[in-house]
DNA sequence: CCGAAAGTACCTAGATAAGT
DNA sequence: ACTTATCTAGGTACTTTCGG
């Protein structure tokens, strides 16, 4: 979901950059690019044309400039285009950008934690049946949402599918099964090559009350909303990046279930009631999931607990069972490798960026 | 203007795991 | 041990876009 940049980087896109500080300039344009979510592609089409983009070009001879080889400027620009992604993740940059972003990003932040809360809550509904490739659909959904700042986004099941580490018509089944129990709705049918959309807000509780000046009765400190997104975007992101692996498929693979137990988990170690609330399963039945995942060595048990290794051990314990790389033969099949890995390699340089609020979990593998 | 190509949803059949 | 239902892959039909 690219947005249009925001003016000041719209402005420093066109402007005369060779004449003046030409890297301040590509700067003021990576840092809008990225806020507003772009690719490195996208920005890259643009680096032989945009005059803003003088820098990646040529650099500077005392008073003159002189033009780089093709590798170099394609090495400044992904070098700065890193930095511009990093900066953006760490900052919340956005909030001086847009002044409506940060109200924004409040309503759909606090529609995600209603809908975690709410899910968290339902003992039972994920772990039977379609549950666990229900709840992975729902949480997919939420990142999609809040990375459009949106409650309703456009999600077709192939992209779903591959995003949760699920089969595409599971990931089918699972959007009907969501909405026949009313926690999304389908707000416009596929159309041509265009998925269809869906919401995480059936009711439209976001629309009601908009940013309106006057109902500042609650005040709330500048960028709160902003910063509670980033947070939320962060949980769930680490949380779907774990569960979709190899070893959480089916077959010799554990399960997808065993997959979202792993991601409830992190390097501190959890009782078993913990674990068995957050998945809402039977303390018996997070017992025996524990002790498989345990058993595959991807967990650790001892008296404080289970809690995750050092190091991620999910491909090793994939590959002694024969059946690493699964997962990416199916995004192979779909065809949208290219699309997806672009997406995910800028969420992934979003996870690794340093944090600017304290330290959660870590995230899984790098 | 027409046919090819690409992308999507839906349907069906087989295999596998969970529940009783 | 048996039944049920869930997951997955393959195939089909429909729509839009692009090139000759």
């Amino acid at each position: 979901p690219r947005r249009p940049l925001p003016r000041v980087s719209a402005a420093a896109l066109d402007e005369a950059a060779a004449s003046g500080d030409a890297s301040a300039v590509l700067w003021r344009v990576l840092i809008g690019a990225a806020a507003a979510r772009w690719r490195h592609a996208d920005i890259a089409a643009l680096a032989d044309t945009a005059p803003g983009l003088e820098h990646v070009r040529t650099y500077r001879d005392r008073s003159t400039r002189r033009p780089r080889g093709r590798g170099e400027a394609a090495s400044v620009l992904a070098r700065q285009w890193d930095k511009a992604v990093k900066y953006v993740a760490s900052a919340d940059r956005q909030i001086g950008d847009d002044p409506t972003f940060d109200a924004r990003a409040d309503a759909i932040a606090a529609r995600v934690r209603a809908v975690q809360t709410r899910a968290d809550a339902a003992a039972g509904r994920w772990t039977r049946g379609g549950g666990p490739a229900d709840r992975r659909v729902l949480d997919v959904l939420c990142v999609l949402a809040l990375q459009a700042v949106s409650a309703a986004v456009e999600a077709d099941t192939r992209r779903l599918a591959l995003l949760a580490g699920i089969g595409r018509e599971t990931a089918r089944t699972a959007l009907l099964r969501l909405a026949e129990d009313g926690w999304i709705t389908q707000t416009r049918p596929a159309d041509g090559p265009h998925g269809a959309h869906w919401t995480i807000d059936p009711h439209g509780l976001i629309h009601t009350p908009p940013t309106d000046s006057r109902s500042q009765a609650v005040p709330r400190p500048a960028g709160a909303g902003a910063a509670e997104r980033t947070s939320l975007l962060a949980t769930l992101t680490a949380r779907i990046t774990d569960a979709a692996h190899d070893l959480f498929s089916l077959s010799p693979g554990l399960g997808h279930l065993a997959g979202n137990t792993y991601s409830r988990t992190s390097t501190d170690p959890q009782q078993l009631d913990d674990v068995a609330r957050c998945i809402g399963a039977s303390p018996a039945q997070a017992r025996w999931l524990l002790d498989r995942l345990t058993e595959a060595g991807v967990l650790i048990h001892d008296r404080r607990g289970w809690r995750r290794p050092a190091h991620d051990r999910r491909t090793a314990a994939a590959r002694s069972l024969g059946i690493d790389g699964r997962l990416a033969e199916r995004a192979e099949r779909y065809r949208i490798e290219r699309e997806l890995w672009a997406w995910w390699q800028a969420e992934e340089a979003w996870m690794n960026a340093p944090k600017r609020t304290a330290p959660t979990r870590r995230p899984g593998r790098g």
